[in-house]
DNA sequence: TTGCTAGTAAAACGATCGTTGTACAGGCGC
DNA sequence: GCGCCTGTACAACGATCGTTTTACTAGCAA
């Protein structure tokens, strides 16, 4: 079980860096220094490693969110993503580009990602309540666009620049939101 | 230069679809009914068609902005913006896309990229200084990331709903500004 | 006619791909 | 001792990849 974690490790710093399709096995395995006869063994085939990496990448992000109780529940969706960032690299939302790549050829993963924006998504939505005293569906959706975009937009300028501004945008919002019923 | 322009076409269809690194050039030429031997004479190599699908697409998108002289600058972005993925489907920036594909293996495709995105950045804040009267860099990038957001989420949910909000999102956020020093 | 251009069809190139088979080494429980 | 599990090394599989070669057709200009 802790090969199969490293496997992971490393499969995920490789399609991180170089995308899912467009290297061999051989480079994927690389980081963790495995065979390709452990990989088959494990994931039976390199779908499915993808599909694992994928899994484990979300659950390690939420599992981030959630480690956490903290003051301002919206504010820190952005100070999580700061820290992913830094830690993992800004190239873009891995889940997305791993769809936007297997959309042709692979419906598990398509499903895998669905699912995943889908609990993310409400992982916001509880947030917002918190912040708002009531459900706001439209505002957290929106709080939901500032976060994917400063992803996307991170692997273009600044991760910084681009993570602050979005935070005091989801902030603006929801002051404003919460004016309007105060 | 019309059989290159349908080669583009109807390879951009395909790039759309099943992304860039999971098909091969058979599949990439089907739409536009073209032999290999005529995508060579014309690309020189696929990797040379794929920079040249995002070259026209970008010009495309580019040239659909400039077309109009709109009321509202700022709004007018996430009206074009829902035209476009009305009209080419959503599933992601197709910029972004392939940047993370070939981030490690061409150069040329990443440069282009990032010298889209920086023109795309331009207009947004021209439109932004339009409006407000006064250039502001932070909300023409806040502009940017709902703008980014919107195209990423409308691959997830509905794209009527992400526009629709991201549009909210950015003519309050343009609001707040105008009244800081009104 | 001659020649050039732009395109197609089909086969083949070498390389690389994902995957499997076989043989072997070390550790741990009995 | 024994067998079992996990992993490695290495070669090989067939398939597919991007690319090139050769031969051929149609149109258009001189």
């Amino acid at each position: 079980m802790d090969k199969r974690n490293s496997i992971v490790a490393g499969a995920s710093r490789i399609f991180e860096l170089s995308g899912f399709r467009g290297v061999g096995v051989d480079a994927v395995l690389a980081p963790s220094g495995t065979s390709t006869r452990t990989l088959y063994k494990h994931f039976g085939s390199r779908d499915a490693l993808v599909w694992a990496v994928l899994e484990d990448r979300h659950r390690q992000f939420m599992r981030q969110l959630w480690g956490n109780d903290p003051a301002d529940p919206v504010g820190d969706l952005f100070d999580q993503l700061q820290l992913w960032l830094d830690a993992h690299g800004a190239r873009g939302c891995m889940l997305l580009r791993a769809r936007s790549e297997y959309a042709g050829s692979s419906a598990d993963i398509v499903a895998l990602v669905r699912d995943q924006k889908g609990e993310f998504e409400r992982e916001i939505a509880r947030r917002v309540e918190l912040v708002l005293g009531r459900a706001d569906a439209r505002l957290a959706r929106q709080v939901w666009l500032l976060f994917e975009g400063a992803t996307a937009a991170a692997s273009v300028v600044d991760p910084h620049l681009a993570v602050g501004d979005a935070r005091d945008a989801a902030l603006l919002l929801v002051a404003a939101a919460r004016g309007q019923t105060a």
